[in-house]
Order: C-alpha cells, then structure tokens, then sequence
DNA sequence: AGCCAGGCCAAGC
DNA sequence: GCTTGGCATGGC
C-alpha cells in the first residue's frame, strides 16, 4: 500500500474537504495565519468563535491586531484558549509581516517569529500562501505510526514530512486536500481511542482491532 | 464529569 | 539533539 493509495482512499471515503475555511471578505493570508495560531492544541470549534468575535469586533484586518490593545486582543480570543500567550504570538506575527512583500514570507523567516512553529508556518505557507509545504500535525503522526509507516510516534516533523512528500506528487492542491483528509480521519475514525470498525483504512492498517 | 483538541516555548538532560 | 511541564477554553 503506497502512500498516495491512502489518499486516494480517505478522498473516495470522505470527498473533497475544500480546506482552508476562511470568511468572505478577509485577506486569505491573514485569517489563516490567525486560525493557525488559535487552533495551536486547540477544537477548532472554540477558534472558530474566537475568530468571528474578531470579525465581530472588525478587527480582523492588519492595520486593526496592530493597534488593537493587547487586553482587548486577549478578551477576544479567549475561547481559543492559552489566550495569554496566543495574543502574544498574534502581535509578533502582526510586527513582523506587516508591510512585507510576499517574496519575504519564506518559513525561515516566519520560523523566526516567536510562536510560529513548524505546524503553524506549514499551515501558513500552504493554505495561505500556496506554497508546497505538506503539513505534519498530531493526527499525521498517530495514522501513520498506526497504519506501520513509521515504527515510533516520535519521529522528527521533518522525516515525516519528507516520507510523506517524496510519496505523493508535489502539488499544492493534493497537499492541502490529503492533510485535511488525515484531520477527518483522525477526528472521526483514528482518535485516541480508535473506531476501527468502521474506519475506512480498517483493511489496510496493522493497528485494526477487528 | 472527565478527557481531549488541527502546538509552542523554555528548561533540563 | 530529545523529553518534560506549562499554557486554558469549551465541546462531547
């Protein structure tokens, strides 16, 4: 079973997830950039409600999260949770690609901001800024250390990353359509405690409890 | 009523 | 380099 054979079963099974969800009328890059952030160890139901109090409070926007008052900016996203340190993150994102041409949003350079790791850059890069970075989360790691790709959970994000993108086409839309597809599996089927019954992997994974 | 979520950083080996 | 503890809310 090769990778992309894992792709081409999820998207049968679940169809096309058309990610990353943003509002109408926001700049793509910036509202991925905040949802990145929010949903860090985060339901993205609870950042979803962080977000629209943004867009609420119109403040969504750059020159807004660089004036906004940071007490404010906290109250705000509370619901995403780590509040304190999500807004933190959120002004030196703001302080440090405010103004930039695109050309300068390479990852090292959002690595370089404190609070953007090597998900959250991924996610930015990907589905902000159509750039062929494939996004290696929690879920990522617990499917594949199941299905007996990989032999530890532990494994670096960059070898699993690098496994995944030498066994699947480069292209920008498969990257962004197979990690959304990995999330579904991982929230419906491959959770903590696996439904394994009815996972649509069962037939091909090591870890089944048929 | 606990357990869990689309991680990151700092500190300590 | 790898491991651990802290961070916080709301859904289920």
């Amino acid at each position: 079973m090769q990778i992309k054979d894992i792709y081409t079963k999820l998207l049968d099974h679940f169809g096309f997830q058309k990610w990353w969800p943003v509002h109408k009328g926001t700049d793509r890059f910036l509202e991925v950039s905040i949802g990145a952030i929010l949903t860090q160890n985060t339901n993205w139901k609870n950042v979803e409600k962080a977000i629209e109090n943004l867009i609420r409070e119109n403040v969504l926007s750059w020159d807004k999260l660089e004036k906004i008052d940071i007490e404010k900016l906290k109250k705000l996203i509370k619901p995403a949770g780590f509040y304190n340190q999500k807004a933190v993150y959120i002004k030196n994102f703001i302080k440090a690609t405010k103004g930039q041409p695109k050309e300068r949003i390479t990852k090292d350079f959002i690595l370089s901001i404190k609070g953007i790791g090597e998900e959250t850059a991924d996610s930015i890069l990907l589905y902000g800024l159509d750039k062929p970075y494939f996004i290696v989360d929690a879920y990522t790691k617990r499917i594949f250390y199941r299905l007996g790709i990989i032999k530890t959970k532990n494994i670096s994000y960059k070898k699993l990353q690098d496994i995944i993108q030498q066994n699947i086409p480069e292209d920008i839309d498969i990257y962004k359509e197979f990690h959304a597809l990995l999330v579904e599996l991982g929230k419906n089927y491959c959770r903590k405690k696996p439904l394994c019954k009815e996972c649509p992997l069962n037939d091909i994974c090591k870890k089944n409890l048929k």
